[in-house]
DNA sequence: AGTTATACCCGGACGC
DNA sequence: TGCGTCCGGGTATAAC
């Protein structure tokens, strides 16, 4: 669910509220969301800083005056909210955070995690996955090879994190759109001017969505006026049935190795 | 090696 | 309103 740009987004957003502010107190309601024991998970934190905040994939990074890293992934259905307890949503919460009267909430964390780890740990953690997408470093050569390190689809390539990391089921459909090109076409049937196309396209759809706060619908705070922006701008996903932005034909809804996938018909080959 | 199936997890949406 | 049922979906791991 949280892709790259929502979490990019929590990550400007948050680094704004809560670096270097001092943690005064945690909560653990789920210690399943831990890999620590919850009395040591506290400890570790309270009285602790946040002195940077990374993103790398759909992970972020709280990096502590400690040297230790909270690492982060909300997978399915996880979110944020930053705020008082008077203006925290009405939802179940897994860890809280406090930073004086205002705390960081936890929310939706099923399968998601907050990690405690050394440096060396996360870095093995994360060395597997693949590059990032919008890295300056990355550029179209690159992304070639990249592209001849599969024999699958698109579809099942984007959202796979050894290839590109950051990019799941709703862009992987949103980049495919913007480029013309079809979910299921495979690696190998790609021009060198459709792999241009796709590398554009990949660009500028993150960029576009990181601009406006991503898809995802609950605000970080109170007065929140950039999360969830992208969501009325998602040109193909979740819009089975609802007329192609670019020709009108109705888009088509199908299903690849169990996930949803939506493209136009008419417009993508 | 490369691809595919499966378990994990539980809040909340939905149905009656 | 209340209670029971079931879905969602990224990732690690096992199984082809």
């Amino acid at each position: 669910m949280p892709e790259l740009p929502e979490m990019e987004t929590y990550r400007q957003q948050l680094t704004r509220l809560i670096q270097g502010a001092p943690i005064t107190g945690t909560e653990v309601t789920r210690p399943k969301s831990l890999n620590v024991e919850p009395d040591s998970f506290i400890r570790k934190l309270t009285g602790n800083r946040i002195i940077r905040i990374d993103r790398r994939a759909k992970h972020l990074l709280f990096h502590l005056v400690s040297g230790e890293v909270l690492l982060l992934h909300l997978m399915l259905g996880g979110w944020m909210f930053y705020g008082t307890e008077d203006e925290k949503p009405d939802r179940t919460t897994q860890v809280v955070i406090h930073f004086g009267t205002k705390h960081l909430y936890f929310i939706g964390l099923r399968l998601g995690y907050l990690h405690m780890h050394s440096l060396p740990e996360v870095d093995l953690l994360l060395g597997k996955l693949g590059p990032e997408p919008l890295d300056s470093s990355f550029t179209f050569p690159q992304f070639q090879q990249v592209l001849k390190s599969k024999k699958s689809n698109l579809k099942l390539s984007f959202v796979d994190q050894s290839f590109l990391s950051g990019i799941g089921n709703c862009y992987s459909d949103e980049i495919c759109f913007y480029a013309g090109i079809l979910p299921l076409r495979k690696l190998s049937s790609l021009t060198e001017e459709e792999q241009n196309r796709l590398f554009q396209a990949m660009r500028s759809v993150l960029l576009e969505a990181i601009q406006f706060g991503g898809y995802i619908d609950e605000p970080l705070f109170i007065g929140d006026r950039l999360t969830g922006q992208f969501d009325a701008k998602c040109r193909v996903y979740d819009r089975e049935g609802e007329p192609c932005l670019r020709c009108g034909h109705p888009l088509i809804k199908t299903e690849v190795s169990s996930r949803k996938c939506f493209y136009c018909a008419n417009c993508q080959a």
